[in-house]
DNA sequence: GTATGTGAAAGTGTTCACAGCG
DNA sequence: CGCTGTGAACACTTTCACATAC
């Protein structure tokens, strides 16, 4: 038996896709508007990030190699190289949003979706009365068009913003329709399915910090 | 010299404090609410959240001992024992909201902080227009009457909902006026300084979903 | 019998430290 | 000479598996 060798790709860690290269992306994008940098150090995009260098340079590894021994790296170039990566690069994607009431308006209203190339393009609601208006200039349809809407309108993601007790099946109606990524404002953990989930609440991330608020509170005592 | 044989403490890892026990919160408490189930097992809880039965088991060790073998876990007991533990039981955090846009009325009105013991009492803008009026029954007050209203109204918790702009130096000024917990909406990396900080930001959690939107893509062709 | 609580083992992620390139 | 890229060492987290308690 011939042994092919192919090139070791290690496995990249979860937490790299989910949570640093975007920050990388979204501090480099900063600089770059800025303009204040054209090159700039793992150790300095380090400080900003709250990383260590070494995390920075082996995060990056993991991709290609993208910078210059001695020199770091080129804010543009690294900022267009990670933007391949996640998917960004001059495209955009389609979202559908189901549940329009003040939260969801509120996320219709979101003003750093569009220019990151994130657009909502439909809005679903179960309430007779809301559907045919129109929010933030898209028109609201009845949930059996969900499946119809997502192919026609070529939508990618999808956006619950409905109460917990009916989050988990529209999830499942979107999982039905085709959506693969979902960006859930229910507070529910939903149940594994065929699409990736990422879930927003915000008492969630309170509920955190009031444990070491209160360790700091009975300290003082 | 004599040695004090001190219960061995192991440390408790962060995420477990940032994430999970908040979650198990949110499960019990709609367990509890629905009334469906008095005991929950392990076994139950992971699979309503898609976590081992063990890590869960090993969760909980760390604050003590709550459940009984081969019955499971009472739910009101944990439920309370949770709350006690984020300390959540019994009383209301109070917030002050910095940035009354868009974004920051949108948070104003967001229904699910008050019913979890989160209260914003408080609004600040820069834009002199703003002051003096209301959102959402709150008076927008001025930000040089910072600190003084976060004494006054025993305000423990932050909120930015700033432009990137000027968040640091809003994160710095409510860290000046003895903030120590602050959920961050604006689209940066704080600096380390004295507060803990909780970060919410949409576009990245779409970010590391269109990664793995893009792999599916392309393994189609 | 059944499900917890927990050391030990396995797995995963981060930091170190330095060779090597610009 | 400075800073990247990267194996190897280290640190942390999760899972396993079983003694223990109800």
């Amino acid at each position: 038996m011939i042994k092919i060798n192919i090139k070791n790709t290690k496995r990249i860690p979860d937490i790299v896709i989910e949570e640093r290269l975007p920050k990388y992306l979204r501090a480099l994008s900063r600089m770059y508007e800025n303009g204040t940098l054209e090159r700039v150090s793992s150790e300095d995009l380090g400080k900003t990030l709250n990383y260590s260098a070494a995390q920075i340079r082996k995060d990056l590894s993991y991709f290609g190699r993208f910078g210059k021994q001695g020199q770091g790296y080129d804010v543009k170039k690294l900022l267009d190289r990670l933007r391949d990566i996640l998917g960004l690069q001059n495209r955009q994607w389609n979202m559908a949003l189901v549940g329009v009431g003040g939260l969801g308006k509120a996320i219709m209203g979101y003003g750093r979706f569009a220019p990151q190339g994130f657009k909502i393009v439909a809005a679903f609601d179960q309430d007779p009365a809301k559907v045919g208006k129109k929010v933030a200039g898209v028109p609201v349809r009845d949930m059996k068009d969900l499946k119809d809407t997502i192919k026609e309108e070529n939508i990618q993601i999808g956006i619950v913003a409905v109460p917990a007790s009916s989050a988990q099946s529209v999830i499942g109606k979107l999982e039905e329709a085709g959506i693969k990524a979902i960006l859930n404002y229910a507070p529910i953990t939903p149940q594994k399915g065929i699409a990736r989930i990422q879930d927003i609440d915000p008492v969630l991330k309170l509920q955190s910090m009031t444990y070491y608020l209160k360790q700091t509170e009975q300290s003082k005592k």
